[in-house]
DNA sequence: GCATCCAAATTGTCAGACATTTAAACTCCG
DNA sequence: CGGAGTTTAAATGTCTGACAATTTGGATGC
């Protein structure tokens, strides 16, 4: 584990990737403590406020924890789904705003990649994720709902439908394109009639799924994805004539 | 954007949270400039390597950079797709090797997500992404080749595919199933007879993409899902064989 | 007007110190 | 002998102050 020292790059930005490589390619174990602060100063040969530099970015990025005390020290993280998810869910929606991702395209994705996971989940969903998308169902139909909750509902709905499929790595993978949709789709107004025919949609996809149905919950999310990209069409254009 | 006195944890983390919540939301612009690490430091009443610990935090999750020189100091990034990606696939590939995902579970998780994409790809793929795939499929029909030269271009293969859906988003998404999973092919030896299956089944994809195809390149996605699943329950078999 | 030099601002790095936390080793008493 | 409390040592967390390196922009001189 050595440094470059003709490199021009920040010394704890090598630092950090030197333990990240060791890290990464498996040289170090879940759990392996890290040589201490004062050794990783002597080893690389910088000073210790170089070396707790490099340590913060490779904590920032949940691979490594750090432990107070006499058998304190940096070691190495097991990254959990829950930090992933929650990481990638950000990512995702940075990345979405900040390149100007166009509603179309973002949509096209989510149901794209949420098609996928409707089979899988007809045949595998509990009756914990039934539960959770009808009691999500009924939310969505309460009037009085803020267009807010009622987004945040709509993310829980299908969250419940692409977690069904009761694979981790998928529901990993969507969580991204799911939640990060919700800031675009937070830019809508929902009438009380849009909310009825989404929640008509979202009935027809569980039940499709509760009865075991591929077949049909496609068809109602393929609906629900054209529909969805009607409104979108229409907010942007009501946003467009306000700007004009 | 003030930090908690009476939290417990570092002082760094919490200031960059407060640093990380003020971009993530849209407060700060894109290029836009922060206060010197010295300007920092007063409003946070903590100390310069404080300070900088927190912005190294931030820098590893990319979401600044920093300059040197009279007017430099740290600014608001814009977060790009392929450094995004290139994290994506990192994080992607960590999860799986340190969560011990079957071969099945990621499996079934890539190939249902490329299978989303494959119908956007008969539809919209470019010359470019045709060459590709035609370009990847005859080096994987190269005797000689390493099993790994091989997963290589399987994934190169892939990546075509997915990307002629012409979808940042969904490319952005698919790239950690489909990278991540090279890990776990990289254990399977091919045999002469795997390539040649498997070649065949390349070229029947190809075929459908460039005939702008849909339900045949579905077709022989479902067969390759299948086959793959195939040989990773042998090598797994022969896996168990010898450690018996 | 142009090239050169210098000053100022800012990040990068270092050295050393002290504070805080934690667990293990030790001590002392019952 | 054992347990409870105390001490000690190791480690991270934080601070202070300093200097180095880099870059910009203005001042200077021609």
């Amino acid at each position: 584990m050595k440094i470059d020292p003709k490199s021009k790059a920040d010394l704890s930005a090598q630092i950090a990737k030197a333990i990240r490589d060791s890290i990464v390619s498996g040289d170090m174990d879940v759990d392996a403590r890290l040589p201490s602060e004062a050794e990783l100063s002597e080893q690389f040969d910088v000073s210790r406020p170089t070396v707790r530099e490099a340590l913060k970015r490779l904590a920032a990025q949940n691979l490594i924890r750090t432990q107070r005390g006499a058998t304190g020290g940096a070691f190495v993280r097991r990254l959990s789904y829950e930090e992933a998810y929650a990481n990638h869910i950000t990512t995702s929606t940075l990345l979405l705003s900040m390149n100007a991702v166009d509603f179309e395209t973002a949509c096209e994705a989510r149901f794209a990649l949420e098609r996928a996971c409707a089979p899988l989940s007809a045949t595998r969903r509990s009756p914990d994720h039934l539960a959770t998308m009808r009691a999500e169902i009924h939310r969505q139909a309460q009037p009085g709902l803020s267009d807010e909750s009622f987004c945040d509902s709509d993310v829980a709905f299908h969250r419940a439908l692409v977690d069904g499929a009761d694979n981790p790595v998928l529901s990993y993978q969507l969580a991204g394109a799911v939640e990060a949709m919700q800031p675009l789709m937070n830019m809508i107004t929902f009438t009380q009639r849009n909310r009825e025919m989404i929640v008509s949609l979202h009935t027809r996809i569980a039940d499709a799924i509760e009865a075991q149905d591929a077949a049909s919950a496609d068809a109602a999310l393929f609906e629900l994805t054209t529909y969805t990209l009607d409104l979108g069409a229409q907010a942007m254009a009501a946003r467009a004539a306000r700007n004009a």
